[in-house]
Parts: structure tokens; sequence; C-alpha cells
DNA sequence: CAATATTTGTTCGTATGTATG
DNA sequence: GCATACATACGAACAAATATT
């Protein structure tokens, strides 16, 4: 990937370029990249530009280095697949990585007038909302705000600060199974807060997706919105 | 949603923040946005820095403003289905858009051992790389990158340059059908030459899609990638 | 239709922080 | 250190177009 002139300093640009090499799988989970002399020569800047960047992937925890062996792939990013059948742990465990989730907080709240249409229920009608973190291996993935029908499932508020997966707090108020029924997605912006949770910068790319998960009636059971990391997560739509 | 402190600029908050109502649907094009002493009261900032960011929302065309009147959605993200069949200049018209594209660049060079291993190609053969550029109502909507294997398809270069759509510059070599296998998605900041493509900022939030396409075999056809613009576009998947 | 209220557009002024030379 | 320029943000007033009563 080639470097380009502008406003970003040339180091950051070398960082998203090796950044997103290593997404792409060119440099695979526990292999060395280039040395600083090659990437240097390669990039047409000093070897210290190209300290300056790779330090920056070591902070983020994408690399680590050996004095005198080299600079190898830490972590690569987490593979995730949209599908029907999505369940964060599962598919986590099946990348690899260890999943682990944090309450940020649950609040229950009439609903607003969109909201209230995505899950079917009259305006203003209580809703329980829980907002999240994901982590994988320790590193924050995802920001997830999750709204329920508070009507329709007493005492899942409680369900869901008890437990750690949103798929087992379902499971204890009676809804065995659901399938997600439509995903958006778009491109945004970090705001502090969400850089803040995730430990990225202010303005950093995050994938916003919102979907609707449904029982197999069909009738709406979650509305979640999900920021994920733009650096650490690659979206999968197999077939 | 809340503006909050950080290294942004309040009035570009502030338009993020509106932009993404519009984007969410919660203003439908047409309607007409909360007047700028509404907004001022509710941000908590002087109309100035309100009318600041509504004119970087007009100059993204995004909102248009009739003195006296107010401010009105002038147009809305395009939506964008992900599916075995997408079409460009199909679902952009089924989404009530004026479809275009622009050649940037078509080149026949030797395939990166990456290359060939996406196309099945032996390391080294000679592929097509077409660049180009969507935009709808004349508003750049994505970058894409397309690669060919250039000995299956004799004469694609010369089809691609005279066609605007690759689908009807495939069905010249004789590839009357295909569809998507694999579809994989990142969140990406735009490099300084991606930004003055798509006309925005460098560092904006862009959705990167890679994908392979293949005829009704399975035999890759294309392996294309993909820069939507964040703010334009929202990518659907149903069911 | 006319009077009035609302809303955007424009032009002053003030103050602060930051980058540049 | 200092002068300068620029971007950001707040405040007040008025003009012009539109909407409402």
């Amino acid at each position: 990937m080639a470097v380009e002139t502008g406003k970003t300093p040339i180091w950051r640009a070398i960082a998203n370029a090796l950044r997103g090499d290593i997404a792409e799988g060119r440099y695979p989970r526990g292999s060395k990249l280039p040395t600083e002399a090659v990437l240097s020569d390669r990039f047409g800047v000093n070897r210290h530009t190209v300290r300056h960047a790779m330090s920056a992937l070591v902070d983020e925890g994408l690399v680590h280095t050996r004095r005198g062996a080299g600079a190898f792939v830490k972590a690569t990013p987490t593979e995730y697949p949209l599908g029907k059948r999505m369940r964060y742990h599962q598919s986590l465990r099946a990348a690899g990585r260890l999943p682990s989730k944090k309450v940020i907080s649950i609040e229950t709240r009439p609903s607003t007038a969109e909201e209230a249409e995505r899950l079917a229920l009259r305006d203003g009608e209580l809703i329980c909302v829980k907002h999240g973190l994901s982590l994988a291996d320790g590193q924050p993935l995802a920001l997830s705000e999750s709204h329920f029908a508070e009507a329709r499932y007493p005492g899942l508020a409680q369900m869901l600060s008890e437990e750690t997966s949103i798929t087992k707090a379902l499971a204890r108020v009676g809804i065995s199974d659901f399938t997600r029924a439509s995903t958006r997605m778009r491109a945004t912006a970090a705001t502090a807060t969400q850089a803040l949770h995730l430990q990225v910068r202010e303005g950093a790319p995050l994938m916003y997706t919102t979907g609707l998960d449904v029982d197999a009636e069909g009738n709406p059971i979650e509305y979640g919105m999900t920021w994920f990391c733009g650096d650490r997560v690659t979206l999968t739509l197999e077939d």
C-alpha cells in the first residue's frame, strides 16, 4: 500500500498502511514484519519514522518486537461472521479469541417513537436498554446498545446484569431461540466517549451496525446497535 | 444524540450528530430540521456554532436551507443491499438514485501472490485491474478496484474502457452471469488520495469491502475491493 | 389581504487557543 | 520571547424571506 502526502503525519500513514496489510492477512498472525531498514527504504523515509509507526502498532497491541529478531504480528483482526445465527461468544471462540463482556449500564425508560416502531410497541412503552462493551483477548472490540420491550420480558433487566451473555439472559426469561432478521451497516467516526471505551483515537473509523433479532414467529425481540472497532474486526459474509 | 468534549470542534460534532440522525432516518428526506434556535438550545451552544455545522451539511449536499422557512433534508444515504446478486446500477436505481461511473485507470500487469491466490492463478500471471469511481446523482459514492485474470478474458481491458458497467463488459467477453461468493468488511480512514476522489475529508470513515465474484460453476471471475463513503451509503443485509 | 411571528442570513464586536515565523 | 495569523466560539442586533393568524 502506498503512502501519500497530506495532513496526516507520515509515521501515522505508515502505521495505517502496515495495520491495513496485517488486517488483510498479508502478514498473518505470528509472522515477521519486514525489517525497519527494508520498510524505511520501501516508504522512502528515515528509519526513525518507521520506528515511530512501529511503536504505535506496539502500543495498540498489534505487533511485538524482539531486539535482534524483528517485529512480529501479535494479533490480527477478529473475523466476525454476519448471519442469521451469529452469537458473540461462539463467533469469537471460533476465531480463536477469548471473548468477554462488560456491562456499562442498564436502564429502563420510556421508548422513543423510533425505538417503539422497531420493536412494534406503542410509543412511550417501557423498554430495557443495555449498554455494553465486548472484548476479545481483553482488548475492546465493540460497543453495543441493546433494546428490549420491558413488558414482554419481566425481570430481564435483572437477568442482563447477572449474565455475561445476552443469549443466556434471554434464555432465563423463556426465549430459547432467536435469529437476525435484518442488518444495516455504515462507517462512522468514533466520538470522544466511544473512543474512550474502545481505546482508540477520537475520529477512528468504526463499523456501525444496527440489527433486529426476532423469534421463530418473526416477532421482534431485540433491537441492537453495535459499533465495531474498524481496525480490530473484519465482518464476513459467506455466500 | 449528545455532543461531547474532545479535540473535535463543537460545530463538527454537531454536524456529525445531525448527519447521523439523518442517516438513521430520524429526519427523512424532505423533512424539516429543527430551527437553529432549537438546536442551539438543545446542544447548549451559540446559534453561530449551529450555523457553522449546518453550513457544512449544506456543503455536503445533505441539507438545503430556505430563509424564513428552515433547513430541509435534501438527500439521505443510499441504501445498498448486499447479496449474491448485487449489481451497482440496478441497486442504485432501486434506491431512487441516478447511477454513474467514472473510470480512473485500467492497467494490465503481473499479479501479486495474493491476487493470484484469490483468482486461482499462477503467481505472476497477467491480470487486468480497473480503478473506478461510482457516483449517485453526481455525488461520489465509492471507489473500486476490480481484478480479472487477463488470460481468461481476452480483450476485457478494451471492453471495460468502452462500457460503463462491469456487468456489460463481462457480457461482451462471454460471462452472462456471476454471483458474489464472499464479502468481507472493515472500517478504514480515507487516505489523502481516496479523500480527493470521494470528496471527503482525509481520515473520513469508509466502509472497505472485498469480495469475490464467481460463475455458475464457482470459478473465480472478479476479485474486487470497494471503499464506500461511510456517510453516503448504508449497506443492508436482509434475512 | 394585512398584520404579526418565525426563521434564516448578515454584520458588527469580543475573546481564546494554537500554529507559524 | 514576541508578533502575526487563523480557527473556534459566544453575544447582540438587524435585514430579508417565509409562515401563520
